[in-house]
RNA sequence: GCGAGUGUAGCACAAUGGAUAGUGUAGUGGCCUCCGAAGCCAUUGAUCCGGGUUCGACUCCCGGCACUCGCACCA
């Protein structure tokens, strides 16, 4: 039955070649609007026909007749139509659609073929994580490194050559500080047995005795200038504090499921910010300022300059040291020039959002002015993590909660209820479900929800049985294997599946009706890049899957009802797996 | 002070300008000789306030209020 993956698209197509065959004034700005509908209505409606019919002063409804009737008769094979309200186009998928559609969708190379259109051919690179080196990832860093990589997931899946590119603060005066500490008082059994909390002990060390206005301090910044211009010793240690680093954040990466392309921290910008300086003051874009060179965009409400706020971007400190805004504008360029990247997306917390959309708006002038082309920015952002009081999230100590110990107590949370529920498993087994739902709780926790807002960080309901969390999505997935194991048969066996027989009770036509629209749903979380879409759609189709399983037993006696419903099992099984895969 | 983000049931969240604002938790009442009850079914309860745009507004615009955050050489 199906060209193509997207449903909706198909509709919308059709609607369009239907406005201009029956001749309708202006057909062409005509915008049918389709999208997926309320279950009570439909599968599908189309929205455009008020606003379309309301501007040309037509009767909205004698406009959704005439677009009915010139819609081609092989819609009318897959779909009821019908026209109610005002003006809404509604569209019912007929059983034997549904079953087309589930026997043409036998495997995830299916569902990529057609979800590939999205971002076909581009290439996109995606900034996220970007921890500071020297120190250890913390709770803080946790929404960047998730949910950068669920977009990084959503993109490729989409057709997009993805680059996964952490930018680490590996560069600038902290380091100074932290050779200054490190010369002094570094401890070699420590650095042995854990370097990176040895690191972080030094790098506090370093900050709490070089106070301005120190000589301490002017130690430290003659071990930085002795840095940046190549002492063979501070720069050894400067790739040994990367490497102990990057070891530490890939342990917690390999537990996230993330492995980066490029860390290409800033370190890596330092020579390239010659460039920028000289094209943004060749262009007029940047100015000179109290000695430092500084962008101002008058021209923007926000950021004007008043006696209040002076609001510059700062791209080079009248010290003549580069700061993040400079290393930013040379990366974007980087990532433009070197990756050919169609569009950009950085992933941070929404404190820095005045710093890129001043980023972006430099960018934009800087590239124009030079005829660079321009790829799309965009920067996803996302608010703090909180504790239950509202406030930031802290140990009983008042401490910065350390990223590894958040895992390690996410599995054991979850072990203990492992164990609990399920006393039988052995212990390894028991111990690989811990570490599935107790690391998926955290993930998904983060991604089912789209705050800009802050984040109250809650044990208890991340790891919830019931609710939008990740247990209630990885229970009917062990349920499916389950079954799958009873009935004797691998999910997907196309033998099987031919004997099935059509769709008939209310809870196989409803769970066939969500499962068809998996596309929408990831066009929707990819476009948007909000990943809460399709974890809304997974847990949706995890309670229709419930409901079909409750009401309907899989396997009875009947060889065609058998077979119809292991293949919706095996379907759902398809979409919860992929779906939780991208996640 | 200026700017940004966020205000949806007791609590936590959803709603791509569409039809009767969805869900979870907590509360109440049902469902296991039956493929995993980590489940299912039923039920009570909400858009911060005031204007505006629109055929239609939680959504867009204007003005308040509350909370969080950002405002020149840290990133």
């Amino acid at each position: 039955m199906h060209a193509s993956f997207h449903l909706a698209a198909d509709l919308d197509t059709a609607l369009k070649a239907a406005a201009v065959a029956a001749g309708l004034a202006d057909a062409a700005a005509f915008a049918p609007e389709v999208r997926t509908a309320d279950p009570r209505h439909g599968d599908f409606q189309a929205n455009g026909v008020l606003g379309y019919a309301k501007a040309r002063k037509l009767n909205p409804r004698a406009v959704a007749e005439q677009l009915l009737a010139a819609v081609p008769a092989s819609l009318h094979d897959n779909y009821a139509l019908s026209i109610a309200g005002p003006g809404f186009i509604n569209f019912t998928l007929k059983p034997a659609a549904l079953h087309a559609w589930l026997r043409a969708h036998a495997s995830v190379e299916h569902l990529r073929a057609g979800a590939a259109a999205a971002h076909a051919g581009q290439t996109w690179v995606v900034d996220y994580s970007s921890p500071n080196t020297a120190k250890q990832m913390h709770v803080g860093h946790l929404r960047s490194a998730v949910i950068g990589e669920a977009i990084c997931r959503l993109l490729a899946f989409t057709g997009a050559r993805v680059v996964r590119d952490n930018h680490l603060g590996d560069w600038g005066t902290q380091f100074g500080k932290l050779i200054y500490a490190f010369k002094r008082w570094a401890d070699p059994a420590a650095l042995a047995t854990d370097a990176i909390e040895e690191l972080e002990r030094l790098y506090k060390l370093g900050n709490d005795a070089t106070p301005d206005g120190s000589p301490a301090l002017e130690e430290a910044k003659r071990e930085l200038v002795l840095l940046q211009t190549g002492d063979p010793e501070n720069v050894a240690l400067w790739r040994k504090f990367s490497e102990v680093s990057l070891a530490a954040f890939q342990e917690i990466y390999d537990r996230l499921g993330i492995r980066f392309d490029h860390n290409l921290g800033e370190s890596f910008y330092n020579d390239q910010v010659g460039r920028v300086y000289a094209e943004l003051a060749e262009t007029k874009i940047a100015e000179d300022s109290a000695g430092a060179l500084v962008v101002f965009h008058d021209e923007h409400s926000r950021f004007k300059r008043d006696a209040e706020r002076p609001n510059p971007f700062m791209v080079r400190k009248a010290d003549g040291a580069s700061g993040y805004a400079s290393t930013d504008l040379a990366t974007a360029l980087y990532r433009t020039e070197h990756f050919a990247a169609h569009g950009i997306v950085v992933v941070t917390d929404f404190r820095q959002a005045d710093h890129f959309e001043q980023l972006f708006l430099t960018v934009k002038k800087w590239f124009a002015a030079k005829h660079y082309r321009l790829p799309e920015l965009h920067h996803v952002t996302f608010g703090a993590v909180t504790g239950e009081d509202g406030k930031a999230l802290r140990t009983r100590d008042g401490g910065v909660i350390k990223l590894k110990d958040l895992l390690d107590e996410a599995e054991e949370r979850a072990f203990a209820i492992v164990a609990e529920k399920n006393p039988d498993l052995p212990e390894t087994e028991r111990r690989a479900i811990a570490r599935a739902v107790g690391l998926g709780a955290v993930q998904y926790a983060d991604l089912s929800q789209n705050r800009s807002s802050n984040y109250v960080f809650s044990w208890d309901k991340m790891l919830a049985l019931d609710g939008n969390t990740a247990p209630y999505l990885l229970y009917p997935v062990a349920r499916l294997h389950s079954i799958f194991r009873k009935a004797g048969v691998a999910p997907g066996a196309a033998a099987a599946e031919t004997a099935a027989s059509a769709l008939e009770t209310p809870a196989e036509l409803a769970l066939a009706r969500k499962l068809v629209k998996f596309p929408d749903s990831l066009r929707l979380a990819s476009e948007s890049l909000r990943p809460h879409f399709l974890c809304l759609y997974l847990f949706e189709l995890a309670g229709d899957y419930s409901t079909f399983n409750t009401a309907d037993k899989v396997l009875v006696d009947d060889p065609a009802v058998r077979a119809r419903r292991l293949l919706l099992c095996a379907r759902t099984l398809l979409v919860l797996e992929t779906g939780l895969d991208l996640l």
